[in-house]
DNA sequence: CGATTGCTTGATACCTCTCAACCCAGGTGG
DNA sequence: CCACCTGGGTTGAGAGGTATCAAGCAATCG
């Protein structure tokens, strides 16, 4: 599960995370979380498309993203790929009910994260309500998010899923004129259930409608997002 | 979002439901939670097609099936429908994290729910940890199933979904050689991201397969469910 | 440089949708 | 009892959207 090379037992000071105020970063001077969960948390780097653990892994571990980005995924036998879900800056993810991690998680882009045990997390939820509502929201909001998802994946048209997907994304940098993209097309294309080919044309379909404008293929200009919201039905 | 005649203060004694410990039924003398849950379960009726909660409804309560089968759907603002789940006997639906239902609950055929005070799951939660455990892990795995839905919508075809549907459906009467199926074909189609024509030609493709019989449109045989399984990929 | 990787674009195939007709069972009313 | 109606389901023909296969382009990297 983890390579060598990408464990960092350092644990320099981190910038304040916004998202999860339920778990802490480790700190400076030490390994004692503000939640009272008496867990160390481990730095950790990854390579652009290193796995951080797969399908079926023991979920002895979550983990916390602090730079970079995380897809979690699932395998049909055949390799076909449905992207469940891109992690950011703050995202939690690697949370399981069951013994076996559901997803596999790969390193979108180079990446550093925090690895936290599990086991210290359920003992200490198991005395702190607080925590232990923390984690139940924290699991509310994943499946809301996942149900959106499959309205999307159901129902959705290749135009609609592409806008969709921009405007979800340009969500994480509010204000900016300009979106980065840090995945591929074919990290896209199974992440919105289509091909590459079909994501390809959808965005120049959209240039040409000057609803966009690429930049570069992963810079894309929202030109027109009250346009990309319409499509979002 | 009740209609009044939904509505049934008696609480006969029902048969014990496996599915949800940390949930009991009203009993016949009174209406203590074995969990400590003091909040009275009211047992109500629904006729087939009526609506339970809709999207957006305030979530002052959650559900538990006593009998029948309901569906929670969402929608697009053109109509588009995604059914997210089908729920049986004993299964719990309507438990939110927002104050808001994410979506509607409709009858697929008559059917008897008992529903239940949130607050009153809210507060038992906040001191009962194993209550909180079970809570947590309610959600974990209805996203379970949301996550495996996705891939299915994303990445399945026609046949793979309908054979995925099949045998899932089967699972919930084991043994049984004839599977009733107690939705339409548009609420099939719905919730695989088919059309009712799709779903029907896939089923009659199945039959000329020797893999199913259609004793009649919602009685199937499934003469080969090793055969669908393997569609499962 | 050539090789590689990611992306775009074109031609074509194919799967699923759309539109339409028809069937069938069940219910209603004459 | 039968004619009629209705709702759900099936089937066919054709259209359309997305996938597939293939070629080419640009940027990056040995």
């Amino acid at each position: 599960m983890f390579p060598p090379s990408a464990i960092s037992t350092s644990q320099p000071a981190l910038a304040m995370l916004a998202r999860t105020p339920w778990i802490r970063e480790p700190v400076e001077n030490g390994s004692e979380w503000e939640s009272g969960l008496a867990s160390t948390g481990t730095v950790m780097h990854f390579a652009q498309d290193q796995e951080i653990y797969g399908e079926g892994d023991d979920a002895l571990t979550f983990f916390k993203v602090v730079s970079g980005v995380v897809r979690t995924c699932k395998f049909l036998a055949d390799g076909r790929r449905q992207i469940d879900s891109f992690h950011i800056v703050g995202d939690v993810f690697g949370v399981e009910a069951d013994a076996e991690h559901a997803f596999c998680a790969q390193a979108v882009c180079d990446c550093t994260v925090v690895a936290y045990r599990r086991r210290g997390l359920e003992t200490a939820a198991s005395t702190d309500a607080d925590l232990s509502r923390h984690l139940f929201s924290h699991a509310m909001r994943t499946l809301s998010r996942a149900q959106d998802h499959a309205l999307l994946l159901g129902r959705k048209s290749a135009i609609e899923k592409v806008a969709a997907f921009l405007v979800e994304w340009a969500a994480h940098s509010p204000g900016a004129v300009i979106v980065s993209l840090a995945m591929t097309r074919q990290d896209i294309a199974d992440y919105l259930g289509l091909t590459i080919e079909t994501v390809s044309r959808t965005l120049s379909h959209l240039e040409r409608a000057a609803i966009i404008e690429l930049s570069s293929a992963r810079q894309i200009r929202l030109k027109d997002p009250a346009a990309l919201r319409v499509l979002n039905s």
